[in-house]
RNA sequence: CGGGGCAUAGCGCAGCCUGGUAGCGCAUCUGCUUUGGGAGCAGAGGGUCGCAGGUUCAAAUCCUGCUGCCCCGACCA
């Protein structure tokens, strides 16, 4: 992408609504733009890094077994009514109304039209395990939205939901959704640790939120040291091998770990004193089994082997791509902007012509970009007549992996310089040496 | 929902106290010079001062009401 034909609003100075460093970054990196109190516009920069996101959470809910569908952001109040929830949820539901004067909703979740299409089609225990997702736009009338994307009013989730015959099966498909998340978050560049949640009127331990550390995190968080160092489950784990996932959810499971609202400290302090840490922490996913909760209500059921009908045992599974992309700029970045992990980045290299406009520059950067384009990395070529140090600001800010910076110097001794922008290191190589190395 | 604050050009701000032709920096546009860490000079454009009432000869400025947004707390993914 050439820069002079992209759509890249930078801000030099910050708005001063923004107070969080994400929030700061996103809009002066022109990722969004704000249309009301928690609610944003992506911009093409930040549509990018969502859609990475989005995309590696996808690959990981697919691997695991999920089922990819699309449920509709507007809700019928008479499904709710079923639950029992449109009463019970208050005013973060939006409530809305269309022409016939018929309650509607914006969705702030899914459980009943998914229980409800689960319900009309499925009859006996032989389809499943089944577990569907999707990734669709929430509505939550936060009373104080903040944080910018951290704590919006519309953000985007994918949320998956189980149906199992019984529990020991509704446990398996629980762990399968524990082992796609240590591999998302993994694959995201992030340390996430599962957490003990709370978990309402069902009881047991079978509810887990996934925290990434960060210092500017919205809760406080304690966990057993070991955990930052634990493997992640490779991309060959098999996820019908039950004792096999059971094995590694015990693993991630077995040390201390909790946000303030389930810390113990009399446990947490017998730890040695050199295990344990404390820290600031945001929540990115969030697993939850709930068994008969929906099911039984809006009779949800399918036959069992012994011919008799069984309510189905459910759990649901989110992640806030949306809120990820705030929280990865939490985790990564300094004083000058973003550094994005690789694998969310929105372009691989950015392209910086140190002087737009000389005959060999010019030449240079064309041939790097073709060159880079043939072989599909994704570049962003900073083609516009500015002086340097505003292309390297402008560079460093939206937080691209790679710069290669071409300036008459270097392209005089037949080099260019590139600069690796998570730790700062340049080397100088010829042209093609540089797109090798980037391949 | 309780407490605090803000609203003046795209962004950041001054002006308000003490009413009298709306300013500064950055950004934008034109020209020239410049080109390895947010360039210099010269010129230009851009604002019903959040909205609605009121006071006054005269309101960005004083008064009343409303709206929007931010921060702290309670709540939440």
């Amino acid at each position: 992408m050439r820069l002079s034909r992209y759509f890249l609003p930078i801000l030099r100075e910050t708005p001063k609504e923004a107070d969080i460093v994400s929030h700061r970054l996103m809009l002066r990196a022109g990722m969004m733009r704000q249309e009301a109190a928690g609610i944003y516009a992506f911009l093409p920069l930040g549509l990018r890094v969502l859609n990475k996101v989005c995309r590696i959470v996808r690959e990981e809910q697919d691997r695991s077994g999920a089922i990819e569908m699309l449920m509709p952001t507007i809700q019928s109040a008479d499904l709710w009514r079923e639950s029992g929830r449109y009463d019970d949820y208050g005013k973060e539901m939006l409530r809305i109304k269309d022409r016939h004067e018929r309650d509607m909703l914006y969705g702030p979740t899914n459980e009943e039209m998914i229980t409800e299409i689960f319900r009309s089609y499925v009859r006996s225990y032989k389809d499943l395990p089944l577990n569907l997702y999707h990734i669709q736009w929430k509505f939550r009338d936060e009373v104080r939205p903040r944080f910018g994307l951290m704590r919006g009013r519309e953000f985007l989730m994918k949320d998956a939901y189980s149906f199992d015959l019984d529990q020991a099966g509704a446990e398996h498909s629980y762990n399968k959704m524990f082992v796609a998340y240590l591999r998302t978050f993994a694959r995201l560049g992030l340390k996430a640790i599962p957490m003990v949640a709370e978990t309402g009127p069902i009881g047991g331990n079978l509810s887990h939120e996934f925290i990434i550390l960060a210092s500017t995190g919205e809760s406080e968080v304690y966990c057993h040291r070991d955990y930052l160092d634990f493997a992640v489950p490779g991309d060959d784990v098999d996820f019908d091998n039950g004792p096999a996932l059971q094995q590694i959810v015990s693993k991630w499971t077995s040390l201390y770990a909790a946000t303030s609202e389930k810390h113990d400290a009399t446990a947490f302090g017998a730890l040695p004193q050199d295990k344990q840490v404390s820290a600031r922490g945001i929540e990115v996913g969030h697993i939850f089994y709930f068994g008969t909760k929906y099911s039984a209500p809006m009779k949800a059921v399918v036959a069992g082997p012994d011919g008799a009908e069984h309510p189905v045992h459910m759990g649901s599974y989110g992640i806030g791509p949306s809120r990820l992309v705030a929280a990865l700029i939490e985790a990564f970045h300094d004083d000058a902007g973003i550094k994005w992990p690789e694998t969310v980045a929105p372009f691989k290299v950015a392209l910086l012509n140190l002087k737009q406009g000389a005959a060999d520059t010019d030449a240079a950067c064309e041939k790097l970009y073709a060159a880079l384009q043939a072989r599909g990395i994704e570049v962003l070529y900073h083609d516009l007549d500015e002086r340097p140090g505003s292309k390297f600001a402008t560079a460093d800010l939206i937080g691209v992996p790679w710069q290669i910076l071409v300036g008459p110097k270097g392209l005089a001794a037949g080099q260019v310089e590139l600069k690796r922008r998570s730790d700062g290191m340049r080397e100088a190589l010829s042209p093609d040496d540089a797109v090798v190395r980037l391949s």
